[in-house]
RNA sequence: GGGCCCGUAGUGUAGCCUGGUUUAACACGUCGCCCUGUCACGGCGAAGAUCGCCAGUUCAAAUCUGGUCGGGCCCGCCA
């Protein structure tokens, strides 16, 4: 018989069907006992009069069954129907004790970080935990399926790389045959060389790998970054407002196809409206008049900073979103193209959302001879960035991009506490496994 | 790199300040018995911890001190 799927069962009612998954929890009631078992597509209750009969008393949590039954309609039961057991075989059985309870909510569990992911993939069938890839996964199809539309061009970039890309961030060192190499920071330097080969939009998911020291609630050193690049802007907001839309419509997307997930984490998705930008020299006077902060010589905004503009976007704008633009040129990378009519700052900008930077992107330095000599500037030596400068001598129209840490953004839709939660297999200072 | 904090049954915690009535407690899980409609099922019972590790102080250490190993958070920096 073919395999049913507990997803499927309410369209199968009356009929004889075969199912298979995970014994997610048994609970006998003298002698009506129910067995809940747990597919990639949900949950599902049996039901039985005869506890003896099956031996349930002996199957073991997580194990993998074969149920056969017939579907009837319960409306006592959750999904409005439920299988009558006819036949239960037992296929595969633990073979040690379950680290902890995986048929409980998070806050049930109150698992420690650490203990969740050491045994990752186990925590995984968790429906919860579990819930959260789904959701990523659809993050970042949306992401590929929004840019296709507006007609970028899906590129893959090496993550072997010979020098630094913005020179601040810390590389991890490879041994590349007889070679000093690095893993790549960012696909920058490459997005921007494919906007130059003439596809002119471009976009890249991929793993970037950053060797910072540090340990946060919001760090790994291995994260999954959302980037694109495009040609011909007029302005850094074409940059911007096409961000905009692609959250709008990921809102959307996450609604309409994520809505069973975002329910069981208890997430609240954010209403994208047209998100406000501020001024970087208009932000520091916010947090200056508002926030009591003292601004004096602040040129980046801190973790407390980033938290206080987006309650003043939530006061002032009704918006869980917002973009701080023109970074001074003092903290941007030396592609950043500055404003002519105003130099010290850039047309730099990071979005803020709920508390949390998650994109940083920029209009970009076009012109050859300008890159040279902002190259210099910072104290670089212009030849070491000859793979990347040469197209730009042979005519690279105005552009700009962004990267978005896609970690962070399914962590802030679902109200994570810490990023880790939203890494399959998150890489942090300590952790190499699994 | 700087600062603060935490390691106690399989899991999550209490106890630690103020050392001794603690046979180290509680909840979940596990095991056994009972229960026709549960869905965080319920009831009764049982097993399960040399209190991260090493040393010191003391008549006495989960508790105080030092070291060590493991972990968390914040900051710098960043997505």
């Amino acid at each position: 018989m073919e395999r049913t799927l507990t997803a499927q069962l309410p369209q199968r009612v009356g009929e004889r069907v075969r199912l298979l998954g995970w014994v997610h929890h048994i609970r006998q009631l003298g002698s009506i006992s129910f067995l809940l078992l747990r597919d990639r597509t949900g949950l599902c209750q049996a039901v039985t009069a005869e506890p003896e009969r099956f031996k349930l008393n002996q199957i073991q949590r997580e194990s993998i069954v074969e149920l056969l039954g017939r579907v009837k309609p319960e409306p006592q039961a959750r999904q409005g129907v439920e299988l009558e057991l006819e036949e239960l075989k037992i296929l595969i059985t633990p073979v040690a004790p379950l680290p902890f309870e995986v048929n409980r909510s998070r806050k049930k569990l109150n698992l420690k970080l650490d203990m969740l992911l050491d045994h990752r993939a186990f925590s995984l069938r968790n429906p919860e935990f579990g819930a959260v890839f789904r959701v990523q996964a659809e993050i970042v199809n949306t992401f590929r399926e929004f840019l296709r539309q507006a007609g970028f061009l899906e590129v893959h970039t090496s993550k072997i790389i010979a020098a630094g890309t913005e020179g601040g961030t810390a590389l991890f060192p490879i041994q590349y045959f007889e070679q000093k190499a690095y893993l790549a920071q960012s696909p920058q330097f490459y997005k921007q060389m494919l906007v130059g080969a003439g596809y002119e939009r471009v976009f890249e998911v991929g793993f970037v790998y950053r060797a910072e020291d540090h340990a946060t609630s919001r760090h790994i050193n291995e994260y999954l970054s959302l980037d694109y690049e495009m040609g011909f802007i007029q302005s850094f907001r074409d940059v911007t407002r096409l961000e905009n839309q692609l959250l709008k419509v990921m809102v959307e997307k996450l609604k309409n196809n994520c809505a069973a997930e975002l329910e069981i984490l208890g997430a609240r998705l954010p209403e994208v409206g047209e998100i406000p930008e501020l001024h970087f020299r208009d932000a520091r006077a916010i947090l200056k008049k508002d926030y009591g902060r003292n601004t004096e010589g602040m040129i980046d905004l801190d973790p407390e900073a980033e938290r206080q503009l987006c309650d003043y976007a939530g006061k002032v704008y009704n918006s869980e979103f917002i973009f701080i633009t023109h970074y001074p040129r003092k903290t941007r990378p030396f592609y950043t193209m500055w404003d002519p009519d105003d130099p010290e700052y850039t047309f730099g900008f990071d979005l803020l959302f709920r508390g949390l930077e998650v994109t940083t992107g920029s209009q970009r330095i076009h012109d050859y001879n300008m890159l040279v000599e902002n190259i210099r500037r910072f104290g670089l030596q212009p030849e070491n960035y000859d793979f990347y400068l040469e197209i730009f001598k042979y005519a690279v129209p105005p552009h700009g991009g962004l990267a978005i840490g896609a970690e962070r953004l399914t962590q802030q839709f679902l109200g994570l506490a810490n990023v880790r939660e939203a890494s399959l297999f998150p890489r942090d200072r300590f952790r190499l496994t699994p």
